[in-house]
RNA sequence: CGGGACGUGGCGCAGUCUGGUAGCGUACUCGACUGGGGGUCGAGUGGUCGGAGGUUCAAAUCCUCUCGUCCCGACCA
């Protein structure tokens, strides 16, 4: 490919829109642009590197029996009714009417149509399992897209679906697929992590994210320093707390008058206690009412835990002033002792002794509190979010790290929860119609793209790993005019291409300067600078983008190893 | 959906408070020189100032409405 030939509209400033650095990268070199909020068109240059990734994906789905499909955009309102999704996605599904009035979707995922596939043309056991992929263009209609490609509303994602008749046929190729993640995102060059998660609205039992480690990711994830332990802070398990080793003499319940403290800080300030001696209430609306959390006053409620022990279908904070209304109890009171509220409290509240909490009434706290005595929960369970530092739940030498980073694949066992609303069945080699067991496994394409450049860039620009480069090698002739110079660049050029080596001749009339900060920029591996005093002593340089260093092989001898020297960047 | 900010050539910005012929940098075109790190000089192209309405002799500037984009929060396979 001739430089300029091909369309790499490169930016010396970013866009003033642009916030992390993938973006506004990716808006320099050419990449992309954007055409309304989370709506991107991608060029020439972009383009390269979405198919490599592609590519790597398309290989190793293949590799453990993945059958490529290509499914509809555009949905059908009845699968989705039949689903239940139609009513339960809300604002987020892009809805459509054909001509005739006829209600579609934009589809956000593909569940739906391949049970539908499924159910029509599998019928047998025989058949079963089956995996299924594509590669597609999603529309989720987010409240807030952000980030460039990392987080829009349109986005490329292969998702694959696989059906069983069994858990541990879909266990199976949950852990294939798990495998076929991490050498897919080892062969795109991430620093990576597979981590335990919660399978949220999609639903099912058993969930693993992947994980590319950035601190611009919105993801935190903990993991034990120690053992190989890794979960998504939502999920991570605090270890069991054990009991207060410490005798203290159980104290008889009493009200404190604590006017106008409201919170943990205020409340231990003035009653000059620590923060672990006091239970925090936290309210939440769910479809079961409202309920309360406990957890210890040093310690953060971690809402999903609580939604998971709760068992309910939705869980948001509640507004203080509806906590009012229903408790009658002004916010900054509240407490477990004598509400009417459904309480759910976190372990460590069990081992808590001489308590400190809201009295359920104005201006007064309780102290003395003691959990079997005073009171009454529905249900004990790990609901608090970990720090830094506190011991593993899974080891006894390891303690929690947390990270950042951003998600680029998610697989999940969902069960038989789709194939039983849309009657996915199969006979059984006894003649017995079961529904299918499903699992579903996704990769972001263009965000791994952009988690890629989020993690090897300088101030200089993007410095692709060779694997997701759009081209590998760039040649930088000085002065393309020199016939010398312009004769050995095109010999050079044929040959690396015949050699398998994607190569872009910068053949622009530009000096050097400006050929180096674009090709800088745009993150090409190698560069191959050709001026005329080194041509006339026999030499071409080749320049790593990611080190800077440079060395002179002999031309054209030399030619020949720069597929080697490649692969060893 | 709550809070905040911003819309002026492709990109980055000034001008708005205090109304009076739309500007700067960069990019782009042409010419000359230059040719190992965004080079120099000269000559050019390109903007209904997001849109609609209003006030005024006169609106990028003031008023009203509207659309768009971004940020923080809530939300999120």
């Amino acid at each position: 490919m001739y430089y300029s030939k091909i369309l790499i509209p490169t930016l010396k400033e970013s866009p003033a829109d642009a916030e992390v650095i993938s973006h506004k990268l990716m808006v320099r070199a050419g990449m992309i642009r954007q055409m309304a909020a989370g709506i991107y068109s991608t060029l020439p240059l972009g383009l390269r590197v979405l198919k490599k990734v592609e590519q790597i994906v398309r290989e190793e789905m293949n590799r453990i029996g993945g059958q490529e499909v290509f499914l509809p955009s555009v949905q059908p309102a009845e699968l989705w009714e039949e689903s239940g999704r139609w009513e339960f996605y809300g604002k987020e599904l892009l809805r459509l009417k054909d001509r005739h009035d006829r209600e579609f979707c934009y589809g956000p995922t593909h569940e739906e149509i391949i049970t539908d596939i499924v159910r029509r043309d599998v019928h047998s056991y025989r058949q079963l399992p089956i995996t299924l992929y594509q590669i597609q263009t999603k529309f989720r209609d987010e409240v807030r897209p952000r980030f460039g490609i990392m987080r829009g509303r349109e986005f490329t994602m292969k998702d694959a679906y696989s059906f069983h008749t069994t858990e541990e046929s879909t266990r199976e190729t949950y852990s294939q697929m798990a495998e076929a993640y991490s050498r897919i995102f080892e062969r795109c060059g991430l620093d990576f992590k597979m981590v335990e998660a919660d399978s949220g609205t999609i639903g099912g039992s058993f969930s693993h994210e992947f994980v590319v480690l950035a601190d611009s990711g919105e993801d935190r994830i903990g993991f034990c320093d120690s053992c190989d332990y890794a979960s998504n802070l939502e999920k991570a398990e605090a270890r069991a707390a054990k009991p207060n080793s410490e005798s203290t003499s159980e104290e008889d319940i009493k009200e404190v008058s604590t006017p106008g403290k409201k919170s943990v800080e205020e409340v231990t300030q003035f009653l000059n206690v620590s923060s672990d001696k006091l239970i925090k209430t936290i309210v939440f609306e769910t479809d079961q009412g409202l309920v309360a959390g406990l957890v210890r006053g040093d310690r953060e409620i971690n809402p999903v835990k609580l939604k998971n022990l709760i068992d309910c279908e939705w869980l948001n904070p509640a507004p203080e002033e509806l906590i009012t209304k229903e408790t009658g109890v002004p916010c900054g009171y509240l407490g477990p002792v004598g509400t009417q509220l459904k309480v759910f409290a976190d372990t460590e509240i069990t081992h808590m002794s001489n308590g400190i909490t809201g009295a359920n009434k104005a201006d007064t706290h309780l102290t003395g509190v003691q959990f079997g005595r005073d009171l009454k929960v529905e249900k004990v369970g790990d609901l608090r979010d970990i720090n830094e530092g506190d011991r593993c739940p899974k080891c006894d030498s390891g303690k929690y790290k947390i990270k950042r980073g951003i998600e680029v694949g998610h697989i999940f066992i969902l069960g038989a929860k789709y194939s039983e609303a849309m009657k996915a069945h199969y006979l059984d080699d006894q003649g017995k119609e079961k529904p299918m067991i499903m699992g579903c496994y996704g990769i972001g394409v263009g965000r791994t793209a952009a988690a890629a450049i989020e993690q090897n860039y300088d101030e200089k620009g993007i410095i692709w790993p060779l694997p997701l480069a759009p081209f590998q090698a760039v040649i930088l002739p000085v002065n393309f005019k020199v016939d010398a110079v312009r004769s050995a660049a095109e010999t050079i050029y044929k040959t690396l291409w015949e050699q398998g080596v994607e190569t872009l001749l910068d053949d622009r009339s530009d000096r050097l300067g400006v050929k180096f900060k674009d090709a800088e920029l745009l993150g090409i591996p190698l560069q191959i600078i050709i001026g005329p005093k080194n041509l006339d002593e026999g030499k071409v340089e080749l320049k790593s983008r990611k080190t800077g260093e440079s060395k002179l092989i002999s031309f054209p001898e030399e030619i020949s190893t720069v597929p080697e020297i490649l692969a060893e960047l």
